[in-house]
DNA sequence: CTTATTTTCCAAAGCGCTTTGGGAGGGATC
DNA sequence: GATCCCTCCCAAAGCGCTTTGGAAAATAAG
């Protein structure tokens, strides 16, 4: 059943059976009550790609993936999607995922681009100094950054203060009287991991307090991680007292480790977290309960998703840039330090 | 830059620059290889929408997921993509992922279908008695169901041997001595869910034994609900020794609730988990390591995009029906009751 | 040197939709 | 009763690609 179909079935143009689908007010509500109806009866819904053609605009909306994807299609890329697709299905428009070929990101951009699948693309995990971010504003083509880059031409970013929650939970752990605190963040090179760090150093500076720098680690945010990590960590001379982690899942190897070492969580050995919220892992719930810092990515998804939306519309198109503040929720799991 | 465009640069008719590319047989390898650099370095790519409306074909694969997603976008389903992933990308395949609206699962894959956006549709989470198996059969249209359904219409599947699972978990505690085990598993209605009662039960069964019904839980994948859940099974009397838990996040709620008692895992209470094998999470770590009943989830995203691909290469369209089994790998949080 | 066969390329017809630029028909206005 | 203005609808021209059915050029066969 095509459009031709139908408006034959109907006795009517294709161009009024179009319009009258599409809402255009030169139809009378008589007949488009009638089209509407005759469609859904007999199953039609526009060809996507017809439409499309015709149309110039496409519906959907790219994000690129990698492909070998244990780093990033993690737990955060999943809770990031899912907010976005919280906002966009409401505009009933798709995401398409195109998986990372040969790492070659700006060539599946480009392709992306110029085989007119979608109508926008979302960046994520930003580099300080990033290739993909130049090419994308130089193209014109329109994207939304989450995180944020050091490049110079005007796009919309939204990204969460990465440099205040480590600054906060450096401070709060060195007024509590900690004197060597490690962190075991994502991996270096990104923004957000660089951020984080620079909030770190930030916090010891201020204080005039040295910075030991074998306690500054990068890696994947995995359990594994977090407890290798830190089973290195606690047998190093002088022993942290107090550890900083970059993910909940960093966070739960940490915790592991710091058990397995016969120690307890917020008493010898102190550990805050940044929480992006994750409906099956509760801090709060956790014993002990967890100080994190804390920043719903999946809200920062529905919001990108929003922003997006606006550039689409036309509307300000002048570059929308957001930095989310990030709240340090005290817990049981950071103390002061215990002998 | 588009075809005509490019074919006139070239001197040569639309006809052959688009048989050039697309590797018919009838250009000469020489105007084949003058179209390819011409196409490359003019960053020539096809409209995506133009040549799926004159071929009909699509070159992408639905997938249907929540808006509101916290129950099913959960790392299950993250990591279930980045095995599909792993594979589609080599067939420059991308794929669409539908918010669901409405919960009206039916009417998205209905408008999945006739907007002709997908080749093929991939389906999770079966019931036991699942409408969506039988419309798509019925429908002619290509897909592959992610698990099991009662069904009676030829169609591809892959499964997980659910039933074997937790029948062997379930013996392994019988076996060594335990007599009030409790499971915790996902939402009733699903096969996965079901297929495991099933094999909790029938290992009581063959034994002789009873089975208390209070001690068959279902409810979403979630810490929080293996740490609420337990706490509540450990005020019950008599009191469960066992508990076998249908996720890892779930047994890290778990495995919390039972230290928060005063309890050690694998003394007091044994535990035993579903895992679904996620990168970032990883059993034989934990303290104390972690018995489980382990299947990638990844890997069989990845055999699923396989399947696919052959349904879609025409080739033997014959259902393909996988069941794979599930090993039980003895660790240190099961053993022995103790008093 | 013809004639039959390939090889190599092309014009034009779709694919199913949106949208431009009008054209009937029916009231309202004078 | 003629004129004007809406309202409601339509024919036809694209959107950018693939593919059918030939035709011209090059090669092989007689």
């Amino acid at each position: 059943m095509n459009l031709k179909e139908l408006a034959e079935r109907l006795g009517l143009s294709q161009t009024t059976v179009s319009r009258a689908l599409n809402g255009y007010p030169e139809v009378s509500e008589a007949t488009r009550e009638r089209v509407t109806r005759a469609a859904l009866q007999h199953g039609y819904t526009a060809n996507a790609n017809a439409r499309r053609l015709a149309m110039g605009r496409v519906g959907a909306i790219g994000i690129i993936i990698p492909a070998d994807s244990s780093q990033r299609f993690g737990p955060h890329t999943a809770e990031f999607l899912a907010g976005l697709a919280e906002r966009l299905s409401a505009h009933e428009i798709d995401f398409l995922i195109s998986p990372l070929i040969n790492n070659d990101e700006i060539s599946v951009y480009k392709r992306l681009i110029s085989s007119k699948r979608v109508d926008a693309i979302i960046v994520s995990h930003p580099a300080l100094v990033d290739e993909r971010i130049t090419m994308l504003a130089k193209a014109g083509f329109p994207f939304v950054l989450h995180g944020r880059t050091e490049a110079d031409v005007p796009h919309s970013w939204l990204d969460i203060d990465n440099q205040g929650a480590f600054y906060q939970a450096a401070s709060h752990l060195l007024d509590l009287g900690h004197r060597h605190i490690a962190m075991i963040d994502g991996l270096k090179g990104f923004t957000f991991s660089e951020h984080r760090e620079l909030g770190y150093r930030q916090a010891h500076l201020e204080r005039g307090l040295p910075i030991d720098e074998r306690l500054i680690i990068h890696d994947r945010f995995s359990d594994d991680i977090g407890f290798a990590e830190t089973l290195r960590l606690l047998s190093c001379e002088p022993q942290p007292t107090g550890i900083i982690a970059g993910s909940m899942m960093t966070a739960l190897g940490v915790s592991r480790a710091i058990r397995a070492k016969g120690y307890q969580v917020g008493k010898q050995v102190s550990l805050i977290a940044h929480d992006d919220v994750f409906p099956y892992l509760n801090a709060s719930n956790m014993v002990p309960s967890m100080t994190t810092t804390r920043s719903s990515i999946r809200a920062a998804g529905t919001r990108i998703a929003e922003m997006l939306m606006l550039q689409l519309d036309g509307a300000a198109v002048t570059a929308m840039q957001e930095v989310w503040p990030v709240e340090l929720i005290l817990r049981q799991s950071s103390g002061p330090p215990v002998r």
